[in-house]
DNA sequence: TAGGGTCTTGTAATCGGTTTCAGAAATGAT
DNA sequence: ATCATTTCTGAAACCGATTACAAGACCCTA
């Protein structure tokens, strides 16, 4: 029993085909320009040692080894806990590698992790949480490796993308709300810097404006899509005498924040106030919860934006595209009609 | 403008420095046999081109790159996303990336992982989804490389590991729910070949013997850790009958399964049925849930776990050391003194 | 002063592949 | 039979580091 094991080279297989070191590489990576013979003879070697070439060596010249970028805002967010699972999920059917960088939505942060997907050869990016501060669009062009945007696009950037239509979603999420009767509605928006937050508070403006609905200044402020963030707005409403019936929440897990916060102050869900969510994360669906939201197909969304990274990577390249999902509402417990 | 912006290599370096490429190595990873001259010279050169190895290359030569593999079961299980954002966390520090794998407890899938972490050069792997079969141990072993083994341990095998007092917590929670008074109690256990699981189910088994309970057969039976299978579990023991008054989960997942069947069936926690859960994952201290059970600290072991797989990888070799964190109850809503 | 250590340093081999280039062999046209 | 192509193939350079080895410089001892 050696101490070293030493792995099968290429220098192996073309000693037991009779053939050249080229020759081997050039069957795996453009057999073409083979002979059948030659081909043959190098197959049989490669299944006799059972012969898998080294990613690293391949990096080396190539400039890229088999694994993947995927920067989001913080895995314990069960939406991105969803997409990621679908990305992987898609990566190892096709013998990729995903690192995972956990952002909190931090411009400096983003740029470090590039920086990483450039020194480490990575072959590719999907990045889920652009904040879209200056720097990012061109560190992203400046990667010069296959990048495909997920859920949330940077402002000017050309590039491949897989979106939800965010601005429907959030449309359709208000006009629930009207369409129940309500008139006096709030919106806790997300980030102001993700396309998605911005694009969600549009539909909401939109809903609004349609209706006609008298709508006075504070109505929308911001939180940073955290449940904590939920809770202290909740609790600032409810200081403030709480003067809507109805608030739609960028995101569940803000929504998640206003109920406890609600309900910790003795204000009632959906009896005094209506609350609806976007993204439909797993706890949302729980019995005790019931949370009314827009549901996002995040799983499909991350396995789609996997396969269209894979497309660049293995360089099929073709003009950009953009992929836009339809959300869908999911009617459960947290909204009801308004009380007086 | 240049199409290649041309990375800066050591050669570059040793260039400016006036030294070869060799010494340029040494001052970077063996800086004790250069002279101080020539150190300060390349450092100066490094500085102004600012210059940093290539991982890749290095890896060819040391066989091992700055990324570590981390096998989970699913990253949409919160506690695991818990124990990963600690790692991520951790690894970012140390300027090594992390490649997450899910295994969904297959064996097979973590012989596919480990394979891939051979292959591509992982410098360590943490292995948190254990499921002790015959082969896992053996292909640990082969990697030759640092493994530290978390959450799970593989019997039989001698590794450093990060673990939780399973058997306390389990003991603790099925003490407290006898001292709530109950006295027929179930335990919905988790995987058979999960060393969590199995010291959970003796931590279980040992209270109740103590207590002189008197334990039916069939009051033990076992899931496979996710909402689903509590659910089913839950819906099997309603249509029995339904005969005792408290439960143990293996998880909080199951948990909430068990807690979800049995509110649809009309049966209401606590006042019909006692839950108690394992883990304390986000989801259980939600207002609407409150689930009572046994808080891991997941983030500290995640990056526990990291900080002892580098040590290993960076070779500060010794014996294997075990670190046992310990379990806390928290007391929420799902239990209370039986009915009757 | 010859011989033996200790420090430093550079040369060259190596890691395991890819790719350029030029030559050999096979094919086709005249 | 001759020359021009086309098709295959191997030698060798290269990717960007690490490291074994040998040799030069310097110091000490006998």
């Amino acid at each position: 029993m050696p101490a070293k094991p030493k792995k099968t080279t290429i220098k192996d297989i073309a000693e037991m085909a009779g053939v050249s070191r080229a020759t081997v590489s050039r069957v795996l990576s453009n057999p073409s320009v083979v002979s059948q013979p030659r081909q043959e003879a190098v197959h049989r070697a490669i299944k006799d040692l059972s012969y898998r070439p080294s990613p690293i060596a391949r990096g080396l010249t190539t400039g890229r080894v088999p694994c993947l970028h995927v920067l989001i805002s913080d895995i314990r967010n069960p939406f991105y806990a969803e997409m990621a699972r679908g990305v992987e999920d898609a990566a190892r059917n096709n013998d990729y590698a995903v690192v995972f960088g956990n952002t909190d939505d931090s411009p400096e942060r983003e740029l470090q992790y590039l920086a990483h997907t450039n020194e480490l050869r990575f072959a590719g990016v999907i990045m889920m949480s652009a904040v879209g501060k200056v720097d990012l669009k061109k560190a992203l062009c400046e990667l010069n490796r296959p990048v495909v945007l997920a859920n949330r696009l940077v402002p000017g950037m050309e590039a491949d993308a897989v979106v939800l239509n965010n601005e429907h979603g959030a449309y359709h999420a208000t006009r629930y709300l009207i369409d129940l009767g309500h008139r006096r509605i709030c919106h806790l928006a997300g980030l102001r810097y993700s396309s998605a937050s911005a694009e969600r508070k549009r539909g909401f403006v939109r809903a609004v404006e349609e209706a006609a609905l008298d709508i006075p200044q504070g109505s929308v402020f911001s939180g940073d899509l955290r449940v904590e963030s939920g809770e202290t707005m909740g609790r600032r409403l409810v200081k403030e005498g709480l003067k809507c019936t109805a608030i739609f929440a960028a995101n569940d897990l803000m929504a998640i924040g206003l109920i406890s916060a609600f309900e910790s102050e003795g204000i009632r869900v959906p009896e005094d106030v209506s609350v609806i969510g976007f993204d439909d994360i797993a706890y949302a669906g729980l019995p005790r919860v019931q949370l009314t939201t827009i549901k996002q197909p995040s799983y499909e969304m991350g396995r789609a934006a996997l396969n269209m990274l894979l497309e660049r990577v293995r360089g099929e390249s073709s003009a950009f595209r953009m992929m836009r999902f339809e959300p869908e509402l999911v009617e459960r417990g947290t909204c009801s009609v308004p009380r007086s």
